[in-house]
DNA sequence: GTCCGCCAATGAAAGCTTTCAGTTCAAGCG
DNA sequence: CGCTTGAACTGAAAGCTTTCATTGGCGGAC
């Protein structure tokens, strides 16, 4: 291994002016360019790479952030870990990935794991997660700088991304009133997501502003389950059983892309012709969604957004504690976009 | 910040002893039972945590794995991540994870990145790889152990695991064949995809078993993309092409569950109702496929096991080193397995 | 002629561990 | 008693950077 004092005997400089010229450091603004060509000649015929362990010491810099996501297999997560570490790579930083598979001591382990190496910044996937107050109290003690994407949070140590959940399912109601669905049937999320409440609050006020009455007996909800893929089981016998109902509907608002999934193929497997004689519509846009057949009309999270915004959050955490400045957590609520495709017509 | 100094201090050895004991070092041996309860009580009192930068100087060691994706995005991918992730933890290593974006310029940015970092060992999970021989040579000369997860290798300084696509492919000739169907439509892999000939080797010798004629004017072949996601589109234009040619086919076999999704949209516009009047198999068995309308039959990938035995194989390497055994690379064939679903059914 | 400020460069310390090479003491052995 | 052996423990070095404090040299101000 080739180090700094290699690199100094060959250009004839001593391993400080070395540090300085390749880190261009402020007290390179001194050193004349000659001095600067010869060293970095000299390092580039050595081919030196400075031993990042040792700068990590010495600089107390580990240039990693840490990205605790609840669980992996969401296809949720897929492109918040993109946007993630598209943004990342930009700021040279690189992400340590784990997943909590929702399991408490997993995240306590792993949580202990990222300080210990000293990542700079903390990133939590909050999806599928049911809110668990120590949990905060854990991640505020860590005290680097921290955001946490699909959870809202009033705390001002951590920051949070979140879409507007409220706007989202006045959206999704307001798409299916405006094709003319009036007896709608309702798959909502289970209580305990923190999701869960303020989309309902949006569908309701929607339906206020139309004068719509929401059926009672039309509307269901997922029970709690640790497993997001388990809302696509689910949603399909809360469907089933609404089929059973012969109450009619003509339209369904499901909580998420899973559990739209999940009714799409209970209407079908009940001979009920998606969008002909049942509208559908779902939440976030998975991939999937552009793939399914019929293909989904959905409310998009702009996930790949959301993750470079919270890595946006935390870089310039990063350098408010660098420049020893205070500065607060930072609450962004960003704006879904309805996407219109196939599983949602006009009622004839 | 505590140091083991501190911890010295208080306990009333020196750092060396300190040290020994709290890393269960070859010399503990030597320590008696008293020491190392007093030297722990203190580390616990003062809460000691070793300093990784340090320790990692002195060791020459990062408990950490440098993990590369060709294509997040890819639905291929995050079983792959999950038995990765997995088993790294079990053996308390994290993966630094890089998504390479099918970009070369961006492979060796990452891959520099991670050797500087001094990674102990690398996984490239080579999905939609459209081989480049070069790579290899970049990823052999970083001397680490290293293992590509989809990429058939014969290189003795690389591990590769890989499903047996020859066996797969000829699993899936051989379901639609026992289930009666003779007149059966392909969609192969793009010929520059690794993955592409041996599955369609496996479906000739299949075909030969049965004494099946394949009809090429039903053979159609994906073009090359960098998109993985591509082959979902492709694979639609290619079955109204199909379909358009009225040679009539009662079961169509597709490169990838990707690619059957395509297939299964474009005969459900056209009217083909699946299974009832045309069977589709699919190959790798991502997530989606059970969640599909119909749901999918497919030839699986054990991915979560193809993560985990890339994992078992490194930390073997890594060990090897450690011990300075010499080891040569594994290669690794793991079998695929029919999952049978909706989308296939008995030729009336 | 002295002092100041700037430029160019450097020696040495500090950051915290792990580990090599001992030291000390006591017991065991012939 | 002198020697070896083993247990229990430790001082100091090494690992490689970054950075603080300092040194000269030199031109200009007073």
């Amino acid at each position: 291994m080739v180090t700094i004092r290699d690199v100094a005997k060959e250009s004839g400089f001593s391993s400080t002016t070395v540090s300085i010229v390749l880190n261009n450091a402020p007290l390179a603004r001194y050193i004349p360019a000659v001095t600067k060509k010869r060293i970095e000649r000299a390092a580039q015929k050595l081919g030196y790479r400075p031993n990042q362990f040792a700068r990590s010491l010495r600089s107390k810099r580990s240039h990693t952030v840490g990205v605790m996501v609840f669980d992996m297999t969401d296809p949720f997560c897929t492109l918040i870990l993109r946007g993630i570490e598209n943004t990342l790579y930009q700021s040279s930083f690189l992400p340590i990935l784990t997943d909590v598979h929702n399991e408490r001591s997993r995240f306590e382990r792993y949580l202990e794991m990222l300080l210990d190496r000293r990542v700079e910044a903390l990133i939590v996937v909050a999806n599928w997660l049911f809110l668990d107050i120590n949990l905060l109290g854990d991640l505020e003690k860590s005290s680097i700088p921290t955001a946490m994407i699909g959870c809202e949070l009033k705390t001002d140590s951590i920051s949070s991304v979140i879409v507007d959940n409220e706007v989202g399912g006045h959206m999704a109601l307001e798409h299916l009133y405006s094709l003319g669905h009036r007896k709608i049937a309702f798959i909502r999320g289970p209580k305990a997501l923190t999701d869960s409440s303020p989309r309902w609050r949006g569908i309701r006020s929607c339906a206020k502003e139309c004068g719509l009455e929401l059926d009672s007996r039309l509307i269901m909800e997922l029970p709690e389950s640790r497993d997001p893929l388990s809302s696509f089981e689910s949603a399909h016998k809360l469907t089933e059983e609404l089929i059973r109902q012969k109450r009619p509907f003509t339209a369904l608002l499901a909580f998420d892309d899973m559990s739209a999934f999940g009714a799409v193929r209970a209407l079908s497997k009940a001979g009920v012709r998606v969008p002909e004689q049942c509208s559908v519509i779902g939440f976030d846009d998975v991939a999937t969604s552009a793939l399914y057949t019929p293909s989904l009309t959905t409310v998009r999270q702009p996930m790949e957004a959301m993750g470079a915004s919270a890595v946006g959050i935390v870089v310039d955490g990063i350098n408010a504690v660098l420049e020893k400045r205070e500065i607060s957590a930072t609450h962004r609520k960003v704006a879904p976009e309805l996407v219109v495709r196939e599983s949602t017509r006009t009622l004839l």
